[in-house]
DNA sequence: ATATATCGGTGTACGCCATAAACAAGAAGG
DNA sequence: CCTTCTTGTTTATGGCGTACACCGATATAT
C-alpha cells in the first residue's frame, strides 16, 4: 500500500519515460500540461509559474491537473525534459573533445535562453527523462576520450553544467528585475549613488572603477567557459603525461603506455630517456 | 514624495550601511531583527525564511517588523552582509595571488557552511553592505596584481564568487531534500532502479558506472576550484608571456626553465613541444 | 442485468506566504 | 494643549500547493 503518488519518485520515472502517444486527444493529456506549463514558464519564470495558471491555460480547474501528475515538483521535471528536446545530432566526429564540448555547452545556453526557467531548477533529487541523459551522455562521451579517471569525467560534466545553469540563472533574474520593474540594470545600478558614495575608501574597487573595468565588462559567460574549458583541458593535459609514464620505462621501470601510431616508446619521460642517454654516453 | 520605502533601494543602503548602536534596548530594533532572521534561515533555509517566523521568534507581530525593514529582500541583503562579517585579516602579504585566493575562497566556503541560505539568495541586485564590500575588495585587490586587464579581474572573481555559490546551493539543496524526506542521498537515488533499468542504452553511462566513477565520485568543489582557478592562472600565464616573452610554456602554460646558454626554450617539456608539432602539422 | 470499481474532472477548504491600509497609544515638541 | 512622529497592532487582499469529498460516465465482474 502506497501512501502517496506524490511521495512516489517511481511513478515520476514512470511518467518521464512513458511512451508518447501520437495521436492528440480532445482531453487533458499530460502531454498537454506539460506544453502548457512550459508556455506559462517561458513566460513569466519558474517562480511564475503555478498550477492554477496551467489549468486556466487549457480551461479545467486546478484540481483536475492532478489527476495527470502528481504535483509541481513532478511536473517541473517533465517540462525539463520537454524543453531541453532530443539533442541535436552531431555534424560529424570531427575535432578534438574541446570543441565538442564547447558547442555541446553553447546548445545547452541556447536552449536555457529559449527556457530561461531551466536555470531556476532547484533541489538535487530531480530525475532526468530521456532527453536529459542523451544530453548527458553526449557530453560525458565527449570527455570520455580524454584519458581522464572516470570519477573525473564526470566531475568535469557537472562542473560545466553547473556553470551553464548559474550563468543562466542570472540571466533571467536580470530579465525579470527589469520586466517587473521597467528599469533596466545599468541604469539601477547607475542610479545608487548613495552606495558609490561609499565605496570611495575601498582603493582596488576605486582603482578597477577609474579603469573603467566597470564600463566595459567582459562578458561573463564567454569569460567563464573559456576559464573551465582551459581548466579542464590543463588537466587533460597533465594526465596525458602521467599515463606516458606509466606503462613500462626502461630505466625507472614504471609502465608506459605506447601509442597507437609512432616509434614505440622505450621510456617513461624525457627525463628517464635524457638519463638513460647519459648513463650510454659515460658509460 | 516618494512611493513607498520597499521600493526605494536607497533606503535599503542607509540600513545597511547604518552606524551600530552600541547598547541593545530592550524593544524591537533592527539589529535584533536581523539576528533573529539569520537563527530562522540558518535553521530552516532561505525558503524557510519568513517574516511570520521571525517576529514570532521576537515575540511581536509580522507586521511591526516592516516598522524597521522595508521587506523581506532588504532584509536578505541584511542578513548577508550580517553573516558575512568582517573578513579576518591577512595572516600576512606572503604567497602568490593563487593560494592568497584560495584561502579567500575557502574562508567563503566555510562561511557558507555555517549560513548555507547565502548561496540561496537569488537576484542580481542585492545591495553590498561594508562586510560584502570588504570581502570583495580584498579578492579584486589579490587578482588585480597578477597584471590581468581590470574588466578581467572583476570577471575572474566574479566566476569564481558563482562557483562558490553554486556549489554551496548544491549543497543545501542536498541537506534540505535529506531533512525534509529522511532519506539520505544515496539511498535516494540508489533506490531509483526503474531510472536505472532505462540507462542500460546509453554506452558511456553504463562505462563510467561500472568502472565506479559514480561510486567514489570527485569532491565537486575541490576539483571545479581546482579547475577553475587553473583557468585562471593559465589566462594570468598568458598575459605575462605577451608581456615579456617565453616566461611560460606556449603550450600548457607552465614556467619554462631557461638555461644560461644556448637557444631560449619555448616549450616546458618534450612532451609539449611534441604536441605542438602534431598540433602544426594537423593544422 | 446488475453491482462494483475505476477514471476524469469539480468545488471546497486549509494552511501557508508578503504586505497594503487603517488604526491606536505613547513620546516629543511647539 | 494640541500637533506630529514613532512604534506596534489589526484587518484585509490576493497569491500559492494540494488534501479531500464528491459526481457522472465508463469498464469490469458476477
Amino acid at each position: 500500500m502506497r501512501r502517496n503518488r506524490a511521495d512516489d519518485p517511481d511513478h515520476g520515472v514512470e511518467l518521464l519515460w512513458r511512451e508518447r502517444d501520437d495521436g492528440s486527444r480532445p482531453a487533458l493529456t499530460l502531454d498537454r500540461i506539460v506544453r502548457a506549463a512550459v508556455e506559462v514558464a517561458d513566460a513569466e519564470g519558474l517562480a511564475g509559474l503555478s498550477m492554477r495558471k496551467v489549468a486556466e491555460r487549457l480551461g479545467f480547474t486546478t484540481m483536475s491537473l492532478y489527476r495527470h501528475v502528481p504535483g509541481r515538483e513532478h511536473l517541473v521535471d517533465l517540462m525539463r525534459d520537454a524543453a531541453l528536446g532530443e539533442p541535436p545530432p552531431e555534424p560529424a566526429a570531427k575535432g578534438g573533445w574541446r570543441p565538442r564540448l564547447e558547442t555541446c555547452v553553447r546548445q545547452g545556453w541556447e536552449v536555457r535562453r529559449r527556457h530561461p526557467w531551466l536555470g531556476e531548477i532547484r533541489g538535487t533529487r530531480h530525475l532526468p527523462g530521456p532527453n536529459s541523459v542523451a544530453h548527458y551522455e553526449r557530453m560525458l562521451s565527449i570527455v570520455a576520450g580524454t584519458g581522464l579517471a572516470p570519477a573525473e569525467v564526470i566531475a568535469a560534466i557537472e562542473l560545466v553544467g553547473r556553470f551553464v545553469d548559474a550563468e543562466a540563472q542570472v540571466l533571467v533574474e536580470v530579465a525579470r528585475a527589469e520586466r517587473s520593474s521597467g528599469v533596466s540594470e545599468q541604469e539601477w545600478w547607475g542610479a545608487r549613488d548613495s552606495l558609490y558614495a561609499r565605496l570611495g575608501s575601498y582603493p582596488t574597487i576605486t582603482y578597477l572603477w577609474e579603469a573603467g573595468g566597470f564600463d566595459e565588462p567582459e562578458d561573463p559567460f564567454e569569460f567563464g567557459l573559456a576559464r573551465v574549458l582551459d581548466g579542464i583541458e590543463l588537466l587533460v593535459r597533465r594526465r596525458d603525461e602521467t599515463r606516458d609514464e606509466s606503462l613500462a620505462c626502461q630505466l625507472c621501470g614504471n609502465p608506459v603506455e605506447q601509442s597507437a601510431s609512432g616509434r614505440p616508446r622505450a621510456y617513461c619521460s624525457r627525463a628517464c630517456q635524457q638519463r638513460a642517454y647519459r648513463k650510454r654516453r659515460s658509460g
